[in-house]
RNA sequence: GGCCCCGUCGCCAAGUGGUAAGGCAGAGGUCUGCAAAACCUCCAUCACCAGUUCGAAUCUGGUCGGGGCCUCCA
Protein backbone atom coordinates (compact mmCIF):
# COMPACT_ATOMS: atom_id res chain seq x y z
CA UNK A 1 0.00 0.00 0.00
CA UNK A 2 1.41 3.21 -0.76
CA UNK A 3 -0.02 7.04 0.21
CA UNK A 4 -2.11 8.24 -1.89
CA UNK A 5 -3.04 12.28 -1.41
CA UNK A 6 -5.76 14.62 -2.91
CA UNK A 7 -3.97 17.31 -4.85
CA UNK A 8 -6.18 20.64 -5.30
CA UNK A 9 -4.42 20.92 -8.60
CA UNK A 10 -5.63 17.74 -9.98
CA UNK A 11 -9.02 17.88 -8.41
CA UNK A 12 -8.34 14.14 -7.10
CA UNK A 13 -6.41 11.61 -5.40
CA UNK A 14 -2.79 10.59 -6.80
CA UNK A 15 -0.07 8.46 -6.05
CA UNK A 16 2.52 10.35 -3.70
CA UNK A 17 5.86 10.50 -5.26
CA UNK A 18 8.89 12.60 -3.92
CA UNK A 19 10.91 14.50 -6.37
CA UNK A 20 14.04 12.82 -4.39
CA UNK A 21 12.92 9.32 -3.15
CA UNK A 22 12.49 9.13 0.69
CA UNK A 23 12.60 12.97 1.62
CA UNK A 24 9.72 14.73 1.11
CA UNK A 25 9.81 18.89 0.86
CA UNK A 26 6.99 20.58 2.47
CA UNK A 27 5.96 24.12 3.05
CA UNK A 28 2.85 25.24 5.29
CA UNK A 29 1.45 28.79 5.21
CA UNK A 30 1.57 29.78 8.55
CA UNK A 31 -0.30 32.98 10.35
CA UNK A 32 -0.25 36.53 10.26
CA UNK A 33 1.24 37.58 13.25
CA UNK A 34 -1.30 40.20 14.91
CA UNK A 35 -3.67 38.45 17.18
CA UNK A 36 -4.31 35.25 19.21
CA UNK A 37 -5.19 32.25 17.11
CA UNK A 38 -8.49 30.88 16.88
CA UNK A 39 -9.39 27.57 16.85
CA UNK A 40 -9.29 27.28 13.06
CA UNK A 41 -5.42 27.59 13.07
CA UNK A 42 -5.95 25.16 15.52
CA UNK A 43 -7.34 22.90 12.82
CA UNK A 44 -4.71 23.70 9.95
CA UNK A 45 -2.13 23.08 12.11
CA UNK A 46 -2.85 20.19 13.49
CA UNK A 47 -3.70 18.36 10.55
CA UNK A 48 -0.54 19.56 8.90
CA UNK A 49 1.23 18.61 12.52
CA UNK A 50 0.00 14.49 12.00
CA UNK A 51 0.90 15.07 7.98
CA UNK A 52 4.35 15.50 9.25
CA UNK A 53 4.88 12.92 11.79
CA UNK A 54 3.00 10.44 9.02
CA UNK A 55 5.48 11.19 6.56
CA UNK A 56 8.17 10.30 9.30
CA UNK A 57 5.85 7.78 10.02
CA UNK A 58 5.90 6.20 6.64
CA UNK A 59 9.94 6.34 6.49
CA UNK A 60 9.93 9.99 5.29
CA UNK A 61 13.25 12.18 5.62
CA UNK A 62 10.67 15.05 5.87
CA UNK A 63 11.88 18.89 5.62
CA UNK A 64 8.51 20.58 6.97
CA UNK A 65 8.95 24.57 6.88
CA UNK A 66 6.16 26.76 8.20
CA UNK A 67 6.61 30.46 8.26
CA UNK A 68 5.88 33.46 10.27
CA UNK A 69 4.19 36.35 8.55
CA UNK A 70 5.32 39.81 10.30
CA UNK A 71 5.07 42.40 7.85
CA UNK A 72 1.18 42.65 6.93
CA UNK A 73 -1.22 45.78 6.65
CA UNK A 74 -3.40 43.87 9.27
CA UNK A 75 0.18 44.28 11.29
CA UNK A 76 0.59 47.65 10.76
CA UNK A 77 -2.76 48.96 11.80
CA UNK A 78 -2.96 46.78 14.84
CA UNK A 79 0.47 48.20 16.12
CA UNK A 80 -0.57 51.56 14.63
CA UNK A 81 -3.87 51.27 17.49
CA UNK A 82 -1.74 50.23 20.26
CA UNK A 83 1.25 52.57 19.74
CA UNK A 84 3.55 50.31 19.50
CA UNK A 85 6.11 49.15 16.61
CA UNK A 86 4.88 45.98 14.05
CA UNK A 87 8.07 44.42 15.04
CA UNK A 88 7.07 44.44 19.17
CA UNK A 89 3.33 43.24 18.10
CA UNK A 90 4.44 40.45 15.82
CA UNK A 91 7.04 39.54 17.82
CA UNK A 92 4.49 39.32 21.04
CA UNK A 93 2.23 37.39 18.69
CA UNK A 94 5.05 34.53 17.72
CA UNK A 95 5.40 34.24 20.84
CA UNK A 96 1.59 33.36 21.56
CA UNK A 97 1.57 31.34 18.64
CA UNK A 98 4.66 29.12 19.68
CA UNK A 99 3.10 28.76 23.04
CA UNK A 100 -0.39 27.62 21.55
CA UNK A 101 1.30 25.31 18.89
CA UNK A 102 3.05 23.84 22.08
CA UNK A 103 -0.15 23.59 24.35
CA UNK A 104 -1.45 21.41 21.79
CA UNK A 105 1.08 19.42 21.28
CA UNK A 106 2.36 20.13 17.96
CA UNK A 107 5.78 18.91 16.62
CA UNK A 108 8.28 21.79 15.49
CA UNK A 109 8.79 21.96 11.77
CA UNK A 110 12.53 21.93 10.77
CA UNK A 111 12.06 25.34 9.74
CA UNK A 112 9.85 28.37 11.02
CA UNK A 113 11.24 31.42 8.94
CA UNK A 114 9.75 35.62 9.58
CA UNK A 115 9.37 37.21 6.26
CA UNK A 116 11.20 39.87 7.46
CA UNK A 117 14.41 37.89 7.08
CA UNK A 118 13.71 37.35 3.49
CA UNK A 119 14.09 41.16 1.93
CA UNK A 120 16.56 40.24 -0.27
CA UNK A 121 15.19 37.06 -1.58
CA UNK A 122 12.28 39.05 -2.14
CA UNK A 123 13.28 42.09 -3.84
CA UNK A 124 15.67 39.39 -5.96
CA UNK A 125 12.16 37.41 -7.44
CA UNK A 126 10.34 41.14 -8.05
CA UNK A 127 13.05 41.82 -9.81
CA UNK A 128 13.49 38.90 -12.03
CA UNK A 129 10.11 39.04 -12.80
CA UNK A 130 10.67 42.83 -13.94
CA UNK A 131 12.81 41.35 -16.06
CA UNK A 132 10.96 38.70 -17.60
CA UNK A 133 8.00 41.13 -18.16
CA UNK A 134 5.91 39.61 -15.97
CA UNK A 135 5.99 42.51 -13.22
CA UNK A 136 6.11 45.90 -13.38
CA UNK A 137 7.45 49.13 -10.97
CA UNK A 138 4.85 51.54 -10.78
CA UNK A 139 5.25 55.07 -8.47
CA UNK A 140 7.49 52.63 -6.32
CA UNK A 141 4.97 50.21 -5.89
CA UNK A 142 5.88 46.74 -8.28
CA UNK A 143 2.81 44.73 -9.51
CA UNK A 144 2.47 41.40 -11.09
CA UNK A 145 0.93 41.26 -14.86
CA UNK A 146 -1.39 38.19 -14.21
CA UNK A 147 -2.24 38.78 -18.12
CA UNK A 148 1.51 37.70 -18.78
CA UNK A 149 1.36 34.06 -16.58
CA UNK A 150 -1.01 32.02 -18.86
CA UNK A 151 -1.29 29.29 -16.28
CA UNK A 152 -2.80 31.93 -13.90
CA UNK A 153 -6.13 30.29 -12.32
CA UNK A 154 -4.81 27.18 -12.33
CA UNK A 155 -5.29 26.24 -8.78
CA UNK A 156 -8.60 27.63 -8.45
CA UNK A 157 -10.00 26.74 -11.87
CA UNK A 158 -11.54 29.79 -12.15
CA UNK A 159 -12.13 32.28 -15.30
CA UNK A 160 -10.57 35.27 -16.20
CA UNK A 161 -13.35 36.93 -17.25
CA UNK A 162 -15.40 35.95 -14.68
CA UNK A 163 -12.99 37.50 -12.26
CA UNK A 164 -12.38 40.58 -13.72
CA UNK A 165 -15.98 41.36 -13.46
CA UNK A 166 -15.64 41.79 -9.80
CA UNK A 167 -11.93 43.09 -9.46
CA UNK A 168 -10.71 46.66 -9.14
CA UNK A 169 -8.50 48.80 -8.63
CA UNK A 170 -8.54 50.12 -4.74
CA UNK A 171 -7.65 54.17 -4.34
CA UNK A 172 -3.88 54.48 -4.64
CA UNK A 173 -3.09 51.59 -6.39
CA UNK A 174 -1.04 51.65 -9.15
CA UNK A 175 -2.20 48.65 -11.20
CA UNK A 176 -2.37 48.10 -14.96
CA UNK A 177 -4.88 45.69 -14.92
CA UNK A 178 -7.49 45.20 -12.09
CA UNK A 179 -6.28 42.11 -12.16
CA UNK A 180 -2.46 42.30 -11.11
CA UNK A 181 -1.55 41.90 -7.49
CA UNK A 182 1.24 43.92 -5.71
CA UNK A 183 4.54 42.36 -4.91
CA UNK A 184 6.26 45.38 -3.29
CA UNK A 185 4.22 48.34 -2.05
CA UNK A 186 6.06 51.56 -1.48
CA UNK A 187 6.01 52.59 1.92
CA UNK A 188 3.54 55.25 3.59
CA UNK A 189 4.68 57.12 6.40
CA UNK A 190 4.72 55.71 9.56
CA UNK A 191 5.11 52.16 8.10
CA UNK A 192 8.06 49.10 8.33
CA UNK A 193 10.62 49.88 5.61
CA UNK A 194 13.34 48.26 3.11
CA UNK A 195 15.53 50.11 0.34
CA UNK A 196 14.66 48.14 -2.80
CA UNK A 197 15.50 49.07 -6.56
CA UNK A 198 11.92 51.07 -6.44
CA UNK A 199 12.69 52.89 -3.53
CA UNK A 200 11.76 52.79 0.31
CA UNK A 201 8.95 49.97 0.91
CA UNK A 202 8.21 46.68 2.09
CA UNK A 203 6.47 42.93 0.46
CA UNK A 204 3.33 42.73 -1.20
CA UNK A 205 0.91 40.22 0.67
CA UNK A 206 1.97 36.60 -1.43
CA UNK A 207 5.83 37.18 -2.00
CA UNK A 208 7.21 35.93 1.06
CA UNK A 209 5.97 32.40 0.76
CA UNK A 210 7.26 32.03 -2.73
CA UNK A 211 10.91 33.47 -1.16
CA UNK A 212 11.18 31.44 1.64
CA UNK A 213 9.60 28.31 0.44
CA UNK A 214 12.48 28.49 -2.64
CA UNK A 215 15.06 29.56 -0.11
CA UNK A 216 14.49 26.72 1.91
CA UNK A 217 13.13 23.82 0.14
CA UNK A 218 14.02 24.74 -3.17
CA UNK A 219 12.27 25.90 -6.79
CA UNK A 220 10.10 23.25 -6.81
CA UNK A 221 9.22 20.87 -3.23
CA UNK A 222 6.58 18.33 -2.82
CA UNK A 223 3.87 19.47 -0.64
CA UNK A 224 2.43 22.74 -0.31
CA UNK A 225 -0.34 23.35 2.51
CA UNK A 226 -2.48 25.34 3.81
CA UNK A 227 -6.56 26.20 4.69
CA UNK A 228 -9.27 26.08 1.68
CA UNK A 229 -9.63 29.82 1.97
CA UNK A 230 -5.92 30.51 0.61
CA UNK A 231 -6.34 28.76 -2.89
CA UNK A 232 -7.21 32.03 -4.09
CA UNK A 233 -5.85 34.59 -4.56
CA UNK A 234 -2.62 33.38 -2.07
CA UNK A 235 -1.89 30.28 -3.48
CA UNK A 236 -2.75 30.76 -6.62
CA UNK A 237 -0.38 34.24 -6.49
CA UNK A 238 2.35 32.27 -5.26
CA UNK A 239 2.35 30.18 -8.22
CA UNK A 240 2.50 32.72 -10.52
CA UNK A 241 5.30 34.50 -8.66
CA UNK A 242 7.58 31.11 -7.76
CA UNK A 243 6.88 29.57 -11.56
CA UNK A 244 6.70 32.93 -13.17
CA UNK A 245 10.27 33.53 -11.64
CA UNK A 246 12.25 29.74 -11.92
CA UNK A 247 10.50 28.90 -15.04
CA UNK A 248 9.87 25.25 -13.35
CA UNK A 249 7.02 23.83 -11.51
CA UNK A 250 6.45 24.83 -8.25
CA UNK A 251 4.96 22.30 -6.28
CA UNK A 252 3.83 18.99 -6.90
CA UNK A 253 1.15 18.19 -4.26
CA UNK A 254 -1.17 20.52 -3.10
CA UNK A 255 -3.27 19.93 -0.22
CA UNK A 256 -5.78 21.67 1.75
CA UNK A 257 -7.73 21.78 4.77
CA UNK A 258 -11.62 22.43 5.68
CA UNK A 259 -13.33 24.42 7.57
CA UNK A 260 -13.97 25.01 11.31
CA UNK A 261 -17.64 25.67 11.60
CA UNK A 262 -19.65 27.30 14.52
CA UNK A 263 -23.29 26.28 14.24
CA UNK A 264 -22.86 24.96 10.41
CA UNK A 265 -21.64 28.65 9.47
CA UNK A 266 -18.27 29.85 9.13
CA UNK A 267 -16.10 31.00 11.58
CA UNK A 268 -14.77 34.22 10.98
CA UNK A 269 -13.86 36.98 12.69
CA UNK A 270 -16.60 39.72 10.77
CA UNK A 271 -19.23 37.22 12.14
CA UNK A 272 -17.98 37.62 15.65
CA UNK A 273 -18.08 33.62 16.47
CA UNK A 274 -15.00 33.09 16.60
CA UNK A 275 -12.93 31.16 19.68
CA UNK A 276 -9.21 31.36 20.03
CA UNK A 277 -7.19 28.39 20.87
CA UNK A 278 -6.77 30.05 24.61
CA UNK A 279 -10.10 30.13 24.95
CA UNK A 280 -11.04 26.41 24.59
CA UNK A 281 -7.92 25.45 26.15
CA UNK A 282 -9.60 26.93 29.37
CA UNK A 283 -12.19 24.37 29.17
CA UNK A 284 -10.71 21.40 28.04
CA UNK A 285 -7.84 19.72 27.53
CA UNK A 286 -5.47 20.16 24.51
CA UNK A 287 -5.44 16.65 23.37
CA UNK A 288 -9.62 16.33 23.21
CA UNK A 289 -9.17 19.54 21.08
CA UNK A 290 -6.46 17.29 18.99
CA UNK A 291 -8.75 14.25 19.19
CA UNK A 292 -11.49 15.79 17.79
CA UNK A 293 -10.19 17.61 14.97
CA UNK A 294 -8.65 14.43 13.87
CA UNK A 295 -12.35 12.27 14.05
CA UNK A 296 -13.17 14.03 10.97
CA UNK A 297 -11.23 13.96 7.30
CA UNK A 298 -9.06 16.84 6.97
CA UNK A 299 -10.34 18.16 4.17
CA UNK A 300 -14.43 17.70 5.58
CA UNK A 301 -15.59 20.63 7.31
CA UNK A 302 -15.92 20.39 10.96
CA UNK A 303 -18.96 21.88 13.19
CA UNK A 304 -17.56 23.17 16.78
CA UNK A 305 -19.89 22.84 19.15
CA UNK A 306 -19.37 21.88 23.25
CA UNK A 307 -21.17 18.73 22.60
CA UNK A 308 -18.64 17.47 19.68
CA UNK A 309 -15.83 18.18 22.54
CA UNK A 310 -17.97 16.34 25.16
CA UNK A 311 -17.85 13.84 22.81
CA UNK A 312 -14.35 14.14 22.06
CA UNK A 313 -13.73 13.52 25.43
CA UNK A 314 -15.73 10.75 26.22
CA UNK A 315 -14.11 8.78 23.01
CA UNK A 316 -10.66 9.63 24.42
CA UNK A 317 -11.34 8.79 27.99
CA UNK A 318 -12.68 4.88 26.33
CA UNK A 319 -8.64 4.98 25.43
CA UNK A 320 -7.51 5.81 28.51
CA UNK A 321 -9.54 3.43 30.74
CA UNK A 322 -8.68 1.17 28.36
CA UNK A 323 -4.97 1.73 28.60
CA UNK A 324 -5.14 2.17 32.52
CA UNK A 325 -6.75 -0.81 32.47
CA UNK A 326 -4.92 -2.97 30.34
CA UNK A 327 -1.33 -2.00 31.62
CA UNK A 328 -2.77 -2.65 34.77
CA UNK A 329 -3.83 -6.34 33.82
CA UNK A 330 -0.73 -7.24 32.28
CA UNK A 331 1.23 -5.90 34.88
CA UNK A 332 4.53 -4.55 33.45
CA UNK A 333 5.05 -7.96 30.93
CA UNK A 334 6.49 -6.41 27.82
CA UNK A 335 5.17 -6.99 24.36
CA UNK A 336 8.23 -9.10 23.26
CA UNK A 337 5.71 -11.37 21.19
CA UNK A 338 4.27 -9.40 17.84
CA UNK A 339 0.74 -10.18 18.18
CA UNK A 340 -1.47 -11.18 14.85
CA UNK A 341 -3.99 -8.54 16.41
CA UNK A 342 -1.22 -6.05 16.73
CA UNK A 343 0.21 -6.47 13.20
CA UNK A 344 -3.66 -5.69 12.08
CA UNK A 345 -4.39 -2.58 13.50
CA UNK A 346 -0.68 -1.57 12.32
CA UNK A 347 -1.41 -2.66 8.81
CA UNK A 348 -5.48 -1.06 9.06
CA UNK A 349 -4.07 1.93 10.34
CA UNK A 350 -1.41 2.42 7.68
CA UNK A 351 -3.54 1.71 5.32
CA UNK A 352 -6.08 4.27 6.86
CA UNK A 353 -3.26 7.27 6.62
CA UNK A 354 -2.08 5.98 3.09
CA UNK A 355 -5.63 7.11 2.00
CA UNK A 356 -5.28 10.27 2.03
CA UNK A 357 -4.53 10.99 5.86
CA UNK A 358 -7.96 9.39 6.60
CA UNK A 359 -7.31 9.90 10.78
CA UNK A 360 -10.95 9.49 11.27
CA UNK A 361 -10.59 5.66 9.71
CA UNK A 362 -7.55 5.66 11.89
CA UNK A 363 -8.91 6.33 14.92
CA UNK A 364 -11.86 3.47 14.23
CA UNK A 365 -9.14 0.94 13.55
CA UNK A 366 -7.92 2.32 17.32
CA UNK A 367 -10.98 1.86 18.82
CA UNK A 368 -11.72 -1.79 17.34
CA UNK A 369 -7.98 -2.02 19.06
CA UNK A 370 -9.35 -1.03 22.32
CA UNK A 371 -12.41 -3.34 22.22
CA UNK A 372 -10.00 -6.45 21.74
CA UNK A 373 -7.77 -5.47 24.74
CA UNK A 374 -10.79 -5.15 26.73
CA UNK A 375 -12.16 -7.95 25.86
CA UNK A 376 -9.16 -9.94 26.24
CA UNK A 377 -8.31 -8.77 29.55
CA UNK A 378 -11.81 -10.08 30.80
CA UNK A 379 -10.81 -12.99 30.19
CA UNK A 380 -11.51 -15.81 32.56
CA UNK A 381 -7.94 -16.47 34.36
CA UNK A 382 -6.30 -13.62 31.76
CA UNK A 383 -3.16 -13.30 34.12
CA UNK A 384 -2.37 -17.46 34.01
CA UNK A 385 -2.75 -16.96 30.08
CA UNK A 386 0.67 -15.87 28.63
CA UNK A 387 -0.47 -15.82 25.22
CA UNK A 388 -3.19 -13.51 25.82
CA UNK A 389 -1.26 -10.99 28.13
CA UNK A 390 1.37 -11.05 24.74
CA UNK A 391 -1.14 -10.07 22.93
CA UNK A 392 -2.36 -6.92 25.34
CA UNK A 393 1.09 -5.89 25.97
CA UNK A 394 1.63 -5.47 22.04
CA UNK A 395 -1.16 -4.12 21.35
CA UNK A 396 -1.13 -1.23 24.28
CA UNK A 397 2.48 -1.04 22.95
CA UNK A 398 1.18 -0.52 18.90
CA UNK A 399 -2.04 1.93 20.34
CA UNK A 400 0.45 4.46 21.88
CA UNK A 401 2.97 4.10 18.88
CA UNK A 402 0.16 4.72 16.14
CA UNK A 403 -1.16 7.08 18.82
CA UNK A 404 2.04 9.18 18.86
CA UNK A 405 1.44 9.36 14.82
CA UNK A 406 -1.88 10.97 15.44
CA UNK A 407 -0.24 13.17 18.30
CA UNK A 408 -2.55 11.54 20.99
CA UNK A 409 -2.66 9.08 23.81
CA UNK A 410 1.36 10.15 25.19
CA UNK A 411 -0.04 10.87 28.81
CA UNK A 412 0.25 8.47 31.28
CA UNK A 413 -3.39 6.83 31.53
CA UNK A 414 -3.96 6.97 35.46
CA UNK A 415 -2.84 10.75 35.70
CA UNK A 416 -4.51 11.66 32.32
CA UNK A 417 -7.50 10.29 33.75
CA UNK A 418 -7.46 11.78 36.93
CA UNK A 419 -6.61 14.98 35.52
CA UNK A 420 -9.74 14.95 34.10
CA UNK A 421 -11.64 14.20 37.40
CA UNK A 422 -9.77 17.17 39.15
CA UNK A 423 -10.73 19.44 36.14
CA UNK A 424 -14.48 18.28 36.96
CA UNK A 425 -14.59 18.82 40.52
CA UNK A 426 -13.50 21.85 40.00
CA UNK A 427 -16.68 22.49 37.79
CA UNK A 428 -18.73 20.66 40.12
CA UNK A 429 -17.65 22.97 43.52
CA UNK A 430 -16.83 19.63 45.05
CA UNK A 431 -13.54 18.13 47.07
CA UNK A 432 -11.34 15.23 46.67
CA UNK A 433 -11.15 15.08 50.57
CA UNK A 434 -15.21 15.15 50.78
CA UNK A 435 -15.40 12.39 48.12
CA UNK A 436 -13.61 10.15 49.98
CA UNK A 437 -15.06 10.69 53.40
CA UNK A 438 -18.08 9.55 51.90
CA UNK A 439 -16.64 6.79 50.30
CA UNK A 440 -15.00 5.51 53.69
CA UNK A 441 -18.65 6.01 55.71
CA UNK A 442 -20.54 4.07 52.67
CA UNK A 443 -17.66 1.43 53.39
CA UNK A 444 -18.23 1.53 56.92
CA UNK A 445 -22.16 0.95 56.66
CA UNK A 446 -21.46 -2.07 53.65
CA UNK A 447 -18.80 -3.63 56.42
CA UNK A 448 -22.53 -3.19 58.76
CA UNK A 449 -24.23 -4.43 55.56
CA UNK A 450 -26.57 -1.76 56.14
CA UNK A 451 -26.98 -2.04 52.03
CA UNK A 452 -29.38 0.87 52.19
CA UNK A 453 -27.41 3.08 53.95
CA UNK A 454 -24.20 2.16 51.29
CA UNK A 455 -26.84 3.00 48.65
CA UNK A 456 -28.07 6.03 49.90
CA UNK A 457 -24.33 7.81 50.26
CA UNK A 458 -23.93 6.48 46.76
CA UNK A 459 -27.06 7.92 45.61
CA UNK A 460 -26.37 11.55 47.06
CA UNK A 461 -22.98 11.97 45.44
CA UNK A 462 -24.60 10.37 42.11
CA UNK A 463 -26.94 13.69 42.30
CA UNK A 464 -24.40 15.67 42.87
CA UNK A 465 -22.56 14.28 39.59
CA UNK A 466 -20.06 11.66 41.12
CA UNK A 467 -20.31 8.25 40.33
CA UNK A 468 -18.72 5.95 42.67
CA UNK A 469 -16.95 2.37 41.40
CA UNK A 470 -16.57 -0.63 43.26
CA UNK A 471 -13.58 -2.69 41.98
CA UNK A 472 -11.48 -5.30 43.34
CA UNK A 473 -9.20 -2.65 44.76
CA UNK A 474 -11.70 -1.01 46.45
CA UNK A 475 -14.39 1.99 45.53
CA UNK A 476 -12.76 4.69 43.25
CA UNK A 477 -15.27 7.52 41.76
CA UNK A 478 -15.35 9.22 38.36
CA UNK A 479 -17.48 12.11 37.32
CA UNK A 480 -20.98 11.31 35.58
C1' G B 1 -24.10 36.09 -11.23
C1' G B 2 -19.40 32.75 -11.89
C1' C B 3 -16.64 28.62 -9.74
C1' C B 4 -16.66 24.73 -5.96
C1' C B 5 -18.18 21.51 -1.95
C1' C B 6 -21.70 18.92 0.97
C1' G B 7 -26.57 16.20 2.34
C1' U B 8 -24.87 8.45 5.35
C1' C B 9 -28.55 5.53 11.93
C1' G B 10 -31.24 10.16 17.48
C1' C B 11 -25.96 12.78 17.48
C1' C B 12 -20.64 12.67 15.63
C1' A B 13 -18.32 10.23 11.54
C1' A B 14 -15.67 6.59 7.74
C1' G B 15 -16.98 4.62 3.13
C1' U B 16 -15.95 7.07 -5.10
C1' G B 17 -19.13 0.54 -8.64
C1' G B 18 -19.92 -5.23 -5.44
C1' U B 19 -23.95 -5.16 -1.53
C1' A B 20 -23.26 0.35 4.83
C1' A B 21 -16.30 1.02 9.74
C1' G B 22 -16.04 3.24 14.40
C1' G B 23 -17.57 6.46 18.72
C1' C B 24 -21.71 8.54 21.70
C1' A B 25 -26.81 7.63 22.91
C1' G B 26 -30.65 3.47 23.14
C1' A B 27 -32.61 -1.91 23.98
C1' G B 28 -31.64 -6.89 25.92
C1' G B 29 -27.98 -10.08 28.37
C1' U B 30 -23.27 -11.50 31.42
C1' C B 31 -20.81 -9.57 35.73
C1' U B 32 -22.43 -6.95 40.58
C1' G B 33 -25.54 -7.09 47.36
C1' C B 34 -27.44 -3.13 43.95
C1' A B 35 -24.74 -0.16 40.56
C1' A B 36 -20.72 1.64 37.32
C1' A B 37 -17.04 0.11 33.88
C1' A B 38 -16.09 -3.82 30.64
C1' C B 39 -17.82 -7.73 27.48
C1' C B 40 -21.79 -10.17 24.22
C1' U B 41 -26.19 -9.34 21.14
C1' C B 42 -29.50 -5.86 18.62
C1' C B 43 -30.14 -1.05 16.27
C1' A B 44 -29.39 2.82 8.92
C1' U B 45 -30.01 1.01 2.20
C1' C B 46 -27.30 6.21 2.36
C1' A B 47 -32.18 14.07 0.92
C1' C B 48 -35.60 13.18 -3.35
C1' C B 49 -36.65 11.77 -8.66
C1' A B 50 -35.04 9.68 -13.20
C1' G B 51 -31.11 7.20 -15.72
C1' U B 52 -26.31 4.10 -16.79
C1' U B 53 -24.93 -0.91 -15.00
C1' C B 54 -25.46 -7.85 -13.85
C1' G B 55 -24.83 -4.62 -9.59
C1' A B 56 -24.72 2.44 -7.08
C1' A B 57 -24.37 5.67 -0.90
C1' U B 58 -20.60 5.54 -4.60
C1' C B 59 -21.32 7.24 -12.04
C1' U B 60 -24.89 10.74 -15.12
C1' G B 61 -29.01 14.35 -15.34
C1' G B 62 -32.62 16.94 -12.57
C1' U B 63 -35.13 18.66 -7.86
C1' C B 64 -34.87 20.29 -2.85
C1' G B 65 -31.78 21.75 1.28
C1' G B 66 -27.03 23.54 3.46
C1' G B 67 -22.16 25.70 2.99
C1' G B 68 -17.66 27.94 0.82
C1' C B 69 -14.61 31.02 -2.58
C1' C B 70 -14.85 35.35 -5.94
C1' U B 71 -12.46 41.30 -0.51
C1' C B 72 -8.56 40.05 4.81
C1' C B 73 -9.00 34.99 6.59
C1' A B 74 -6.56 28.36 8.54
Amino acid sequence: MSLRVYNTLKGQKEDFKPLEPGKVKMYVCGVTVYDYCHIGHARANIVFDIIYRYLQFAGFDVTYVRNYTDVDDKIIKRANERGISSKELSEEFIRAFDEDMAALGLAVPTHQPKATEYIPQIIEICQKLIDKGLAYASDGDVYYRVGKFPDYLKLSGRNMDEMQAGARIAPGEQKHDPMDFALWKAAKPDEPKWESPWGPGRPGWHIECSAMSSALLGETFDIHGGGRDLIFPHHENEIAQSEGASGKPFVNYWLHNGFVNINQEKMSKSLGNFFTIRDILKRYNPEVLRFFILSAHYRSPIDFSDQNLIDAENGLRRFYEALDSGYEAIDGAQGTTPAEDGALLETQFKAAMDDDFNSALAIGHLFDAVRTVNRLVATKKFRKKPELVATVADLLQKIRTLGEVLGILQSDPAAWLNQQKKAGLVDLGLKEADIEAAIEARLQARKDKDYARGDEIRDELEARGILLLDTAKGTTWKLK
